[in-house]
DNA sequence: TTGTATGCGTTATCAA
DNA sequence: TTGATAACGCATACAA
């Protein structure tokens, strides 16, 4: 059933038609009736194909990301796609991986599926910091396509950068830490993205606020595992009396090395995680985490990238939302 | 760039790019390599709308999901969309969270973008097994292409389903139970689906074999929430030595009532969740969950649906794969 | 082995 | 207010 049967049931040109379909004005109501009857009756739908073909363009958004699985990741994913749905737009859904390449080729395979714009969650895909050329392919993309990083910062034109202000958050949770009186702070990290390093940063900061020069064998690169970091944690003899995590999964598995360690949490030892995840109040006692407010990240997102579609020019290239502390059970405060 | 550019730059008709492109035997190397050469240095890539336009397939399939966010659905989406890429094939995700008119308008959403097949990921879709016509839908969808049910049930042409053995699952884990001289076996679940229904049956089952008569007061519907279920646990007084829950945020949730009651686990309070997702192993003590082996479901139904879109006849309509209890710290087995 | 011509289902431009 | 027709970019049957 396509338009040509439509216009020759209704005895109209698919011009017509196409202007029913499409709302157009410039039709007397009894045609419109006309047609929109037999429309409704043959239950008929315009063929995309042939709308992209001539439109250059499916009302489709691609979305990257590195990882579903990660509930982070497929928090932020059903954010997009909720609001997306409300304008009207699909999402073409491709996991890259955390590797180079993998980033570069999925990219490819999305632009090649002429979406109308893409979307990269996870600060894996704002590179490491060390070479500008990590991005390239970023910018390259976003030559095509408006481009919108949620939680993530690449430089470039038609590039929409929105981050959660991980740096501060940290800082102040890790200040609040030494306000109590902590004075060996373990840093956990799984990686070394933009937000890893912001958050380091942070700590590094507080650390120095309060007149401490950070140790660095207390900044420890670990699997996101939580039995990994307990053995991890359990076959080495560095003294700390809290724990900052950049996950709540590796912040779990401190809490599962105090238990195993007999400590008692928070009076020996303090932890606090990151994303405020369902891990966070599963775990006993129940973990203060700080919240990356990734609803409001992605809903702005997608407001941006409406208002980019729709041609506006005063699209703020880069965003900032600040984060929140979950004080729970994990911490004295 | 498109395909008569590169026609004219390589100095051929557009009808041999094309068979390069799709790698006809009927051309000469030498042309193979000169229009390679100059497809190479362009980045040429066959524009899809097109593509579809004339061969009516866009190489995606459509992935439908209640909820993303949701760890279950997102590891299955997760396992899936690896396994399509593979097979050069795309994903469109659409969530439709669990009211059967969103399920339907969703459909028809994917349907209308020509996807060469459709996922349906959840038992939800199954509906609740009272009405045949709520699956219709689905059934309708199927007439015009293959439908992949991943852990649901529904009767059709065209339909392929795959279950985990839930019903059995449950049996087994709940028979353990009574074997180790459980008398109350609280039932949680949090849904009226098929597999909800199937769990439930596994488990009155098992209490017969015992010769126990299935109590309803101990068949609980509860809100998929860890404190909601602790609260509602702690506010009511019926007497029970065992929860089995058929997903782990419940049986997280009968932790931490057990935690309020100073209820010893598993001596006092033996719990068994479902999923076997992180949350059983970032809870103290840690869960026993069933694994219902989701990733081999998943890999299986990816492997049937490139046969069926392939030409085979012979693919099973329906299979089901046994699930694993992982015993952990919850009970004494 | 290669080229020509046609169809795929729209939208949009231009006439009527 | 309508209709005829030209793109859009590709695959492919048919011709050469």
């Amino acid at each position: 059933m396509n338009i040509y049967d439509i216009a020759k049931l209704a005895g109209v040109s698919i011009a017509t038609v196409s202007r029913v379909v499409n709302g157009s004005d410039k039709v007397s109501e009894r045609t419109r009736q006309r047609v929109l009857a037999i429309i409704e009756r043959e239950g008929y739908t315009p063929n995309v194909f042939a709308q992209g073909l001539g439109l250059h363009t499916m009302h489709t958004v691609g979305i990257l990301v590195p990882d579903i699985a990660d509930p982070y990741m497929s928090c932020a994913v059903s954010y997009v796609e909720d609001q997306l749905q409300i304008y009207g737009y699909g999402c073409i859904l491709s996991c890259s991986g955390f590797e180079q390449a993998q980033k570069e080729s999925h990219i490819q395979m999305l632009l090649s599926k002429h979406i109308d714009a893409l979307i990269l969650i996870g600060s894996t895909y704002s590179g490491h910091g060390k070479d500008p050329a990590e991005t390239d392919y970023i910018r390259s993309a976003a030559l095509q396509i408006p481009v919108f990083l949620i939680n993530g910062a690449v430089e470039g034109n038609n590039i929409y950068c929105s981050v959660s202000c991980d740096r501060q958050a940290v800082y102040e949770a890790v200040s609040a830490l030494l306000r109590k009186g902590r004075k060996r702070i373990l840093f956990l990290t799984d990686s070394r993205s933009y937000s890893a390093a912001e958050k380091r940063a942070g700590c590094e900061e507080a650390l120095r606020q309060a007149g401490l020069d950070p140790d660095p064998s207390l900044f420890r690169m670990v699997p996101d595992d939580i039995h990994k970091v307990r053995e991890l944690l359990l076959s080495e003899n560095s003294a700390f009396d809290a724990v900052m995590a950049t996950d709540d999964v590796m912040a779990v598995g401190a809490l599962k090395y105090a238990a195993a360690r007999n400590l008692r949490v928070p009076e020996d030892l303090a932890v606090i995680g990151y994303n405020n995840s369902t891990l966070a109040v599963c775990c006993e006692p129940e973990l203060t985490s700080i919240d990356n407010r990734s609803r409001r990240l992605c809903q702005d997102t997608v407001d941006h990238l409406i208002a980019v579609l729709g041609g506006s020019r005063d699209v703020p290239g880069s965003i900032a939302v600040s984060c929140q502390l979950i004080a729970r059970d994990t911490t004295d405060f």
